[in-house]
DNA sequence: GTCATTGCAAACGCTTTGCATCTGT
DNA sequence: ACAGATGCAAAGCGTTTGCAATGAC
């Protein structure tokens, strides 16, 4: 059954989320690759893909628009925080919620814990101009 | 400009909302306002639900598998733990999980917050049929 | 040589949109 | 009567899959 095979392009996926941080969806890693003179197939990343989250090697969420993105696993553990105006994003740790969460979990014998979280906002930027523009235009 | 006008078919969607606690699909919506005997269209079903969400009464995320599903707003807010594996959902709650995303914000210059918490795992039952799988099937 | 993998294109499911019709105000 | 709302069908988008060709072992 199942014998698995070392080929360029898995090697090449699996080398795109070592080089970068973060979340980055099947699409992303495709142009990248492709920008990058690598021949390879969209459906062949989503299958390499695929592969290395049954594998445990990515973590993979949806993002607000339903893309699927995917991030190395070892990579330092964090959430962000989006302004949902101008999108500029923080990226925040809470030691705190990691906690909670997994032993929320565990009280309910769930195993294997993993967890999404985003914090959305507006920020200082965005509110200011936020205000200036109501003031200007009343009715809006 | 926008005037917004009271449809049969906006009240209705409104109304599976305020019978029903916890997230659902416009799919499902649709399908429950049709087998009610409610004649509405599907994009009328999306639309309405958009609406809602705009005027800040429903909330949405995103499932595993992409689909966007809805929850009233007005329902006491909690959290989801979901099991990636069978998809049985236990609503959480934790009070300290929300002021920290609050706190966080606002250490950022962050207003108007909102956040999004869900944790995934293995439930108890799960657990146990993969572990008995996995004995039946050395190599699997 | 075998069989997993690739790549294309077509299929898929959820969501959005164009447009003619209908309806609340 | 006007402007927003409806419903169908078609398009759009990310993702998955069928199948012949390819390449790792």
């Amino acid at each position: 059954m199942g014998q698995i095979r070392n080929t360029r392009q898995r090697t090449a996926v699996a080398a795109v989320f070592d080089e970068l941080d973060g979340f980055h969806s099947a699409q992303e890693v495709h142009a990248r690759l492709r920008a990058a003179g690598d021949g390879i197939g969209l459906s062949t990343v989503y299958r390499a893909v695929q592969a290395l989250v049954d594998d445990g090697e990515l973590d993979s969420i949806r993002t607000d628009s339903g893309e699927a993105v995917y991030r190395r696993c070892s990579t330092q553990h964090h959430h962000h925080l989006v302004c949902r105006n101008c999108g500029r994003t923080v990226e925040v740790e809470g030691p705190a919620v990691e906690r909670w969460a997994d032993r929320v979990a565990a009280e309910h014998g769930f195993t294997d814990v993993s967890h999404t979280l985003e914090i959305f906002g507006t920020c200082t930027t965005c509110s200011q101009a936020r205000a200036a523009s109501a003031a200007a235009q009343p009715a809006g």
